[in-house]
DNA sequence: GGTGTGACCAGCT
DNA sequence: AAGCTGGCCACAC
């Protein structure tokens, strides 16, 4: 599926459909969903995608989503400030300072789908 | 219905 | 090397 000529659906739910897909125990950044999406410079949105995804119905592993620099820049919207760390930490991760600890061995490139 | 505001990022000063 | 800027798009006011 090529998400990114698909005018049909929104931006939103190509980034949620891109987000659920995440394997177990991987992680990519906002950046990797925009560019893969064709849209490098909205890597803002998918950040604003995973702030309304709670309420979105699905159920979106939004905390497999961090930024370039594997930080959990977005904990703080989380229901507690460590639930986002907690559920990475179930996922056989490593985290210090808010930072994934081996991000490049971890990360998943959305570029997979498309094999 | 214009405006400002983000869980970002690359490219310029 | 560190700070600023523009771009993207959905949403609240």
């Amino acid at each position: 599926m090529d998400y990114s000529t698909d005018d049909r659906i929104s931006f939103f739910e190509k980034v949620y459909a891109v987000v659920s897909q995440i394997p177990f125990g991987k992680v990519t950044s906002y950046g990797a969903i925009a560019a893969f999406l064709g849209a490098r410079k909205s890597s803002r949105m998918v950040g604003w995608a995973m702030n309304q995804s709670h309420r979105s119905g699905l159920a979106i592993p939004a905390h497999r989503v961090v930024n370039r620099n594997g930080q959990l820049s977005g904990k703080v919207h989380f229901g507690h400030p460590d639930l986002m760390q907690k559920l990475l930490e179930q996922e056989g991760h490593r985290i210090e300072n808010d930072t994934i600890q081996n991000f490049e061995k971890v990360f998943w490139n959305p570029e997979q789908l498309l094999q």
